[in-house]
DNA sequence: GATGAATGAGATTTCATTCAT
DNA sequence: TATGAATGAAATCTCATTCAT
């Protein structure tokens, strides 16, 4: 019954995290004050600075603990024996799957983080940038075996493919939430479509070659 | 001799403009001040409010300035008699370019304007679906024509072109300049090639059919 | 009618300084607020961080001001063709005089800077030495004329003879204010006559030898 | 081998304060933090509270600690058969030795608590002119058995012995402590032969006599 | 148009103190 | 005694915005 932390009842860091991740959703990073997640967490103003030295560190923990878990779930699909455009298929269906479980969370990290590497971001660069190779040595071994065409570089491709990714994910921000199962569905299934089938009508380059 | 406005010697309002841009591409929209913008424009602190009710009103006339360029630039790319395939390309090519001509404006458009539309500025939201619905329309009409499959919606494809696109940009923001033409020439092919040739090697999917 | 800084009414920099002294006076710089200096000033709260970056730049700048003065005026006393004995009691007198005019200025350069060298004082700490030089240098010249026996070094002397003011100054701060005229001018009799004359009954001391 | 206090190893109240001592010389009293005291003392945050009400309290015991040795020691030196020029020595010289016993207790009490004395801590002056009382006590029966002179008051002359040995222990506090013993040795000859001694040259005004 | 002094709400952050264990 | 998580008042400082000239 014990928590990670304490012997007693809730692990207030926990909860100080899992309030920022909705008022940091809600209200955007620079808009939301500290006090806003003190009271969405239901805690002494002074406690959030007990835990995290900064506002900042707040988002910083926030996006550090779910990347990692994305890097390890990309590594580990990599490691399965499938074929290359499933492997990318289970990437995607996993990000977009994230996104499903806890929208708010990953609204921050896209919005706050990915795509604001400006101000403090670019202290995550490198670990955006992990992604982008883990994927890109899909693509390079799918190339090698024949499997990929070689026109484009693999870092390139890992590029369309995350980029699709972050724009469906934008829009299901911006626009409108995913309602259905089957839209989230189509949705990896439309990416790997695009990115690995292309939108050209197959027929014609192949009669050229 | 006279300027736009005044018949004076220069247009204070622009001088303001462009500083905003060199000021917010430095330090963000957040993290700077209007006095920064002033400084840059080696303008009176008061005048930008004589120009503009607010800072943010500086980022969304820069945002629509050149956003409703690339709209115009896609509908008379879409006017043009030319295979899909080349149009995305040209519309590719015209967003690089334009980041080849001024990356600070581009900076500013695609990173603070993003983040923004969280805070405040949804309105911009509208704007850039409306060049989404532009680029669909060229995908749909390719798919009336029978040039591009119909495996994904003309809303997902323009979708995956202007992430990828966006990628492209980012990369270059975040990590490093693109040293040569050569190398921009490059990703505009890149970019066309991903999305419509696809990275599965051609024939596989050609015996599926 | 025009002020130092703006052809209009009041210098509202001074305005501040000066409410700035009645403040750290009455309540100590730790203990005060800014607010507190800006009510005292009838000025808004930010207008002292117009004028000043911090609370301690408002130290700063009311303690080099007076210092300042102090300087030349011990320079110029030096300048004079005196027995040393009565440039000593110039300067005491100058000191003393101060406090008499404006008490409140003295007791913050006393108690917040010169006895607080600790904290930020040390940026002072040069210019409170070179007060000590240009005692000590006229102590020297008395030495080599022989109007001033050489048992101790000049530097010694100048600071017993401002540690004897000094201490004059903090018993009207703590204690209790002098109450006439001819209080303040015994204080600077006997620091005179105690430096200078020593507390020996001097035959004694003549015998000795 | 019981402590003081508790039949434990260590008197914890005892560290508590040795490390204030530590910590107000380094970082001053209002710079520091309860925690940095704590820390220092490698004791819990809370065990400073358990021992004393406030940080404050704690500054005042070590005063008070200090001081009241001084004023025991200044009244045995009194108590002694000494001329008294060798007493004001012996009690200087005291003040002096403290400080190279424990540079650190003397800077608190001489920088932090004049401070205090402004804000809080008025309790402390009394004590202090207890010190100076004594003193002026030595100096009234000198004057009266004819060993001094009566030219200024027992009581100034008790602030100019006082104010001169504060200077040297300032001096030693903030320019640079005294390397050697004899450095110490004469600060102390030195303050001695000036209040006492004078700075005129002796025989020329005994000779006019 | 142009200036920049003046305003003041509000943000982040600190830290003395309390208190449950 | 001893611990250190928890509290929250209060302080400094920032900066968008206004306004008199």
């Amino acid at each position: 019954m014990a928590t990670a932390r304490t012997g007693s009842g809730v692990d207030k860091r926990r909860v100080i995290l899992d309030a920022a991740v909705v008022v940091f959703a809600r209200r955007g990073f620079h808009a939301c004050r500290v006090s806003d997640i003190a009271d969405e967490a239901q805690v002494a103003y002074g406690l959030v600075y007990h835990y995290f030295r900064s506002k900042e560190e707040v988002l910083d923990t926030l996006f550090l603990e779910r990347w990692n878990v994305l890097l390890e779930v990309i590594s580990e699909i990599d490691g399965r024996d499938l074929p290359p455009r499933e492997k990318l298929y289970a990437i995607g269906g996993f990000i977009m799957d994230s996104y499903r479980h806890d929208p708010d969370l990953m609204k921050v990290i896209i919005v706050e983080v990915t795509r604001a590497a400006n101000t403090f971001g670019r202290t995550h660069l490198g670990k955006i940038r992990e992604a982008y190779a883990l994927i890109a040595e899909i693509v390079a071994k799918a190339q090698a075996e024949g499997s990929f065409k070689r026109k484009v570089t693999p870092q390139f491709a890992a590029l369309a493919f995350y980029g699709a990714i972050e724009q469906v994910l934008t829009g299901w921000i911006f626009d409108q939430q995913p309602r259905a199962e089957a839209e989230v569905e189509q949705a990896k299934q439309f990416v790997v479509e695009t990115i690995c089938g292309g939108l050209d009508a197959a027929p014609a380059s192949a009669a050229t070659v």
